[in-house]
RNA sequence: GGAGAGGUGGCUGAGUGGCUGAAAGCGACGGUUUGCUAAACCGUUGAUCGGUUAAUAAACUGAUCCGGGGGUUCGAAUCCCCCCCUCUCCGCCA
C-alpha cells in the first residue's frame, strides 16, 4: 500500500530496525514484543534473513559473471576500444571478431534466465522479509516498567496540592458554559459529536496558556517553526503514524496529503532525507499548530466535555539529536522538566508516569505522561506525553548526520507536549474555580489576559 | 485549471548506448610549505546490501544505485512507457 514513491528517497529494507541487531540478538526482540504485547514472528523472520541472503550471493556471483562477459563483449562489438584496435593491428579481421563476439553473447544469453528466477524469487523472499520487519517493535528501555496496558503505568512523582474545595466543585463543560466560554450545544450542531465553541474569555483563556508555553519555549532556546499541518504520507510513514494510524487521520485521499494529529510529524520530518552535521546537533525546535484526531475505535469514550475533541492546538517540542543512548536520555529529561515547568507555572497538581511496556508504541523506547489533576474526574488525566524513539523514527526519514570521522549515523528523535488546548483548560479552570463559579487566574498567566485576575464575576 | 522546463555524489553541475560510480568546480579530510593564520601545491573523499579473513576497529571482494517502477539490449545515467516530485509563465482566488 505504500508505495516507495511516498518516501522522499529510495525504499530500502533497511528501514525500520536494523536487521543486524536482531540477528545477532533475537532474543531481545522476541522479548520486546511479548513485552509490548505485540505479535511478531522473529524466527520467521530470522529464516527468512537467511534465505534472503544465500539468494542475494547467488544472484550476486551470476551477475558478476555475466558483467565480466559483457566486459568482454565490449571489446569486440566496440571498434573504437583500444583493443579492438590492436586486435586489427595484431592481422584479426574484422569478421572473425564480430564473430567471437556474438559466441560470448549466445553464452549470455543462457545465463539471463536463470537470472531472471533467481530475482524473481529474491523479490518474493525480500517482500516477506520487508513486511516480518515492518512487525518488530524497537526495544523498551530497561527502566520501562513491564505491564499490560495504562493501569499498569508506575506512577513516577506527584507534584502540587489537589485542591480541596469547601464547596461543590462544577466541571468545566458546567463552568464555562455558565461563564459564556464554551458551546458545546452548538459545536455539534456545527461538526457533529467531539466539537464545541469557543466563546470570550474561553478564547481568550485558551490563547493565554498556548503563549505562555510560546514565551516559555522561546525563553529555554528551542527555535519556533510555523509548520504545514496538512502533510505528505510520506511524512506520516516515516514519523511511524502510517501504516497503522490511518483510521485515527483524516487523510486527503485524492492528494495523498494528511491532516496531522500534532505538530511532531512535521517538526520529527522537518530534516528528513538530509544529512546534517554533528556540530549543528542537538535541533531543538517547537511549533504551535492545530492537531486533528478521528478517534476512530473511541466510540463511547469520554464523550463529555474538551477531554477527547477532534480538533485543538498544541504546543509540541521535538529534539534531534545525537545518536548516543545517554545524549537521548538527557534530553528526554530535559523535555519533560519543560513542559512540567508549563505546569508550574499555570499553578495545577500533575503527576509523572513511566509508561509501561504494553502501553509503549512500536516504535517507542520510553514514554513519560504528565496527567494533570481534574476534579471532574476525580482523578489524573493525561496532559502531555513524552517520548524518545531512538533512530526508529530517524530510519524511516533518512535523518542522519555526520559524525567527526565523517560516518553516517541516524539521529535519535525525541517529542513532548508543551501544552495542548482545550484539554489543559480542564484542569485549568476547575482547580481555579470559585465558590461562586468565577474562575482564578494563576499569577503568570495574567501578564497574557490584560492582567486580569480572575475570570467571571462583574 | 492551461503551457513549458527539469530531477545526476555533501553541494553546484557535465555527461545521449560499452574501461563512466560517473568530468569539473566547491566543500571536507590527510600531507608539504609556514612564526601563527591565510594562501599555494600534492593526495584522499558517494551510498546501500552482501561475502571472505578478522570478529562489529580494519582489510580485501561482489552486487545494486544517476527521482520511483517497468520495458528494449549481451550491455542503459543515456532509448521507450507509466508514476512521483520540483521549478517557471499564464489564468483564478485569497
Amino acid at each position: 500500500m505504500w508505495r516507495s514513491g511516498f518516501f522522499c528517497c529510495r525504499e530500502d529494507v533497511s528501514l525500520m530496525i536494523d536487521i543486524k541487531l536482531i540477528r545477532q540478538d533475537p532474543e531481545r526482540f522476541k522479548q520486546a514484543a511479548r513485552n509490548k504485547r505485540m505479535v511478531c514472528d522473529i524466527d520467521g523472520l530470522c529464516a527468512v534473513d537467511d534465505r534472503r541472503r544465500s539468494l542475494q550471493v547467488e544472484f550476486d556471483e551470476l551477475r558478476h559473471k555475466q558483467n565480466e562477459i559483457s566486459g568482454q563483449i565490449a571489446l569486440y562489438k566496440n571498434p573504437k576500444s583500444k583493443w579492438y584496435q590492436q586486435a586489427l593491428a595484431g592481422g584479426r579481421t574484422a569478421d572473425e571478431l564480430q564473430a567471437e563476439g556474438q559466441k560470448l553473447v549466445e553464452q549470455v544469453a543462457a545465463m539471463k534466465a536463470r537470472a531472471k528466477d533467481l530475482e524473481g524469487e529474491l523479490r518474493e523472499v525480500n517482500e516477506r522479509f520487508e513486511a516480518l520487519l515492518l512487525t518488530v517493535p524497537q526495544p523498551p528501555a530497561d527502566e520501562v516498567p513491564l505491564g499490560e496496558d495504562d493501569t499498569q503505568n508506575v506512577e513516577q512523582r506527584r507534584v502540587g496540592e489537589v485542591p480541596q474545595f469547601a464547596f461543590e466543585p462544577r466541571d468545566h463543560v458546567a463552568l464555562m458554559t455558565e461563564l459564556g466560554m464554551l458551546d458545546v450545544e452548538r459545536g455539534v450542531k456545527l461538526a457533529g459529536t467531539r466539537n464545541y465553541v469557543l466563546r470570550g474569555d474561553g478564547v481568550a483563556l485558551h490563547r493565554a496558556v498556548l503563549q505562555l508555553a510560546v514565551d516559555l519555549m522561546v525563553e529555554r532556546g528551542y527555535t519556533q517553526l510555523g509548520v504545514p499541518v496538512l502533510v505528505r504520507d510520506a511524512m506520516m510513514v516515516g514519523t511511524g503514524y502510517f501504516p497503522g494510524g490511518e483510521e485515527q487521520a483524516y487523510r486527503c485521499e485524492r492528494d495523498g496529503l494528511s491532516l496531522v494529529g500534532t505538530a511532531e510529524v512535521p517538526l520529527t520530518a522537518y530534516h528528513c532525507d538530509e544529512i546534517l552535521g554533528e556540530d549543528e546537533l542537538p535541533k531543538k525546535y517547537f511549533a504551535l499548530s492545530t492537531c486533528f484526531r478521528r478517534e476512530a475505535g473511541a466510540a463511547g469514550k469520554d464523550t463529555y466535555g474538551l477531554y477527547r475533541i477532534h480538533l485543538f492546538e498544541k504546543v509540541e517540542q521535538v529534539v534531534i539529536c545525537r545518536n548516543d543512548e545517554q545524549t537521548s536520555i538527557a534530553h528526554h529529561a530535559e523535555i519533560l522538566g519543560n513542559a512540567e515547568e508549563v505546569l508550574r507555572r499555570l499553578e495545577l497538581p500533575y503527576r509523572v508516569v513511566n509508561v509501561c511496556t504494553g502501553d509503549l508504541g512500536q516504535g517507542q523506547v520510553q514514554k513519560f505522561d504528565i496527567e494533570t489533576w481534574m476534579p471532574s474526574r476525580g482523578g489524573y488525566g493525561e496532559t502531555h506525553s513524552a517520548s524518545r524513539f531512538y533512530e526508529y523514527q530517524a530510519r524511516r526519514l533518512k535523518l542522519r548526520f555526520r559524525d567527526r570521522d565523517r560516518n553516517l549515523h541516524y539521529c535519535h528523535t525525541l517529542n513532548n507536549t508543551v501544552i495542548a488546548s482545550p484539554r489543559v483548560l480542564i484542569a485549568l479552570v476547575e482547580n481555579h474555580q470559585n465558590a461562586d463559579g468565577t474562575i482564578r487566574i494563576p499569577a503568570a498567566l495574567r501578564p497574557y489576559l490584560g492582567g486580569r485576575e480572575v475570570i467571571g464575576g462583574s
